[in-house]
DNA sequence: TTAGGGTTAG
């Protein structure tokens, strides 16, 4: 093609800068320059959005220059474009002056300062100008309502959903996308599903976006319901799908069978490569408690970001490995990248796990010096339990007292586990009142504080605690402990004689006890809350729920297998004992994940160094 | 000419 007219040009560029070919793109324009072609409106408006997709800020400049130096008109298409480029590049006044220049601002412009001002977290004026353009007459259409829903933390999904119903847009898949996400953002998964399911044809981000407010509220059951049905329509999944199916089967309900067929699913759909797929994997491995795996993922991903290096280190952390979290980290600095306050957070905690006292304060001095973050929270509160699990709890205090922030309930939680492990009843009471006050409906703070007295052997005070409790109506929340055994879960509660296999699982028990005495095992009674004699309590340890479902796990798979138990609260410090035991007398592996980590059981020691 | 979904901590 030889002649080519400013038409032909113009069209070249804008199916490139559609099919996302930008580099293309940007090749035919400087071309179209060499050529000395005419350079109209459309073409500028073309190469515009190109610079608005890759954020090239210089070159929109320079347009914008060239568009007022040869006396091009601003039609609407240049004026937008440019306001996104600017809006994208975070230089909101020029997007503005471009806004108020223009004659007729129809919704597409409003529509896209809207968008300009809520991606550089401008929210009040989003709002301001979307009631402003309702004053004027300016309807909005289904790009506005699906663009201010995401301005969730100002907007009422409830409000805007009567709105909404009335022009019928809920019904768009994006509209209704937008909603039902502001819906699962407020908690609140029913009325998400209520809306998802009037949208008249779903395409794979509404169905992706479903799934993930399942995920979100941890519900596995409904994010695998919402995964069949959209395979049954004949839907293609995405890595989006995928990466929310994955973080839906690390939810502590779902088995560990779910999350290997989804990943095994990604596979076939080649997409198990995907970043966004790929971390998912690491921390759903990590969770389920198979790191071994987490790691093989992490190994073998192409590219990784900030997401996919923390979340190796928090797995680490959580599995209390913590020289290899360390590893991580250092590698991380080999690469040059950069970190933020959660990749802090991941190494505090596993320096906490480990016992790494110093380590985990130098990690956050460096953090604080070099990186130049601002400590949050959560970052003292990491330091609070680094020092508390050590016994360190003057240093702990000292913390409390100079940070820039009140104490929040964790924290004094914290200190009052650690006093009731340390023997600290004095400020152990006083930490027990102030998380007392802080979250009278807590049962933790009551059973804490109990748990404390118990073992010092104040039984009056212990008595009182219970009394305001029981006032307060504040319930406890029941300890039980859950095995998986051929993709079925089996629940345990303490003292628990609900299981058909009931009578074996307690003969076995007693079986256990019995070689356990042989190894010279002494029952630690100060585990035991409830003030009777001795003999009763130890009655009451060897019916722990874990140990229940340990009994169970070994009768119900053959000799050598490994075992693998969750437990929703904090395994007790005897039964920690006894597992380490067991793991020797049966020559079993034996991980148990409570609610702070994993514990590895193997030939008489734990991973966690009996310290956690 | 304007848009909606995901992954990391505690």
């Amino acid at each position: 093609m030889e002649d080519r007219d400013s038409v032909t040009w113009n069209s070249m560029v804008a199916g490139y800068v559609a099919n996302g070919l930008d580099m293309e793109s940007f090749k035919v324009f400087h071309h179209m320059g060499l050529d000395g072609a005419k350079l109209t409106q459309s073409t500028y408006a073309s190469v515009i959005k190109l610079c608005a997709n890759t954020k090239e800020l210089g070159f929109a400049k320079q347009i914008h220059c060239q568009v007022l130096k040869n006396g091009i008109g601003f039609d609407h298409n240049i004026s937008t474009g440019l306001m996104g480029t600017y809006s994208k590049c975070n230089e909101m006044d020029n997007a503005s002056k471009i806004f108020s220049m223009m004659h007729d601002k129809n919704v597409v412009p409003c529509t896209a300062m809207i968008a300009g001002y809520l991606q550089n977290g401008k929210m009040d004026q989003a709002v301001n100008l979307f009631t402003q353009m309702n004053k004027e007459g300016v309807r909005p259409n289904n790009f506005t309502y699906s663009i201010i829903l995401t301005a969730n933390s100002i907007v009422s999904p409830f409000q805007v959903h009567a709105q909404i119903i009335k022009t019928n847009y809920d019904r768009y898949s994006s509209v209704g996308t937008a909603l039902l996400d502001a819906f699962v953002k407020l908690g609140n998964v029913n009325e998400a599903a209520k809306v998802f399911e009037l949208i008249d044809e779903k395409d794979i981000v509404a169905w992706s976006a479903m799934l993930a407010g399942y995920a979100h509220v941890g519900d596995t059951e409904g994010a695998v319901r919402i995964f069949r049905w959209l395979a049954a329509e004949g839907v293609k999944p995405n890595e989006f799908t995928f990466s929310s199916v994955i973080n839906a089967s690390a939810a502590s309900a779902a088995a560990v069978e779910q999350g290997k067929q989804f990943h095994a699913f990604s596979i076939k759909s080649r997409l198990n490569n995907a970043l966004c797929v790929s971390s998912a994997l690491v921390t759903m491995y990590a969770r389920k408690g198979n790191i071994e795996s987490a790691n093989e993922v992490f190994k073998r991903q192409g590219e990784r970001d900030l997401v996919s290096w923390n979340s190796m280190i928090s797995g680490y952390a959580q599995h209390g490995h913590g020289k290899k979290a360390h590893e991580v980290f250092r590698e991380m600095q080999r690469n040059n990248m950069e970190m933020d306050g959660i990749t802090f957070i991941g190494v505090i905690t596993a320096c906490t796990h480990t016992g790494l006292v110093d380590e985990g304060q130098q990690y956050f001095d460096i953090m604080v010096k070099d990186h130049h973050i601002n400590p949050t929270m959560e970052h003292y509160s990491c330091l609070i339990d680094l020092y508390s699990r050590a016994g360190m709890l003057e240093k702990a205090m000292d913390i409390i007292n100079m940070m820039p922030f009140a104490a929040s309930a964790t924290m004094w939680r914290t200190i009052l586990a650690a006093c009731r492990v340390h023997r600290n009843l004095d400020l152990g009471k006083q930490a027990g009142e102030k998380l007392i006050s802080l979250q009278p409906q807590d049962s933790a703070a009551y059973v804490l504080l109990s748990n404390m007295y118990a073992a010092a052997g104040h039984w009056q005070e212990r008595a009182e605690v219970r009394k305001l409790m029981d006032e307060r109506n504040v319930k406890k929340e029941a300890g039980y402990s859950w095995i998986e055994v051929k993709n079925k879960t089996y629940s345990f509660l303490a003292g628990d004689r609900s299981h058909p296999l009931s009578v074996r699982i307690y003969s076995k028990l007693e079986d256990l006890s019995t070689r356990l005495r042989d190894a010279g095992y002494q029952p630690d009674t100060n585990h035991v809350l409830q003030d009777v004699d001795d003999e009763h309590k130890e009655a009451i340890l060897s019916q722990h729920s874990e140990r229940l479902a340990i009994a169970f796990g070994l009768l119900a798979t053959p000799a050598g297998v490994p075992l693998q138990i969750f437990k929703n609260l904090r395994v007790c410090g005897d039964c920690h004992t006894v597992i380490k035991l067991i793991s020797t007398i049966e020559k079993r592996d034996i991980v148990v994940r409570d609610t702070n980590r994993f514990h590895h059981f193997k030939e008489g020691s734990c991973s966690c160094g009996d310290y956690w």
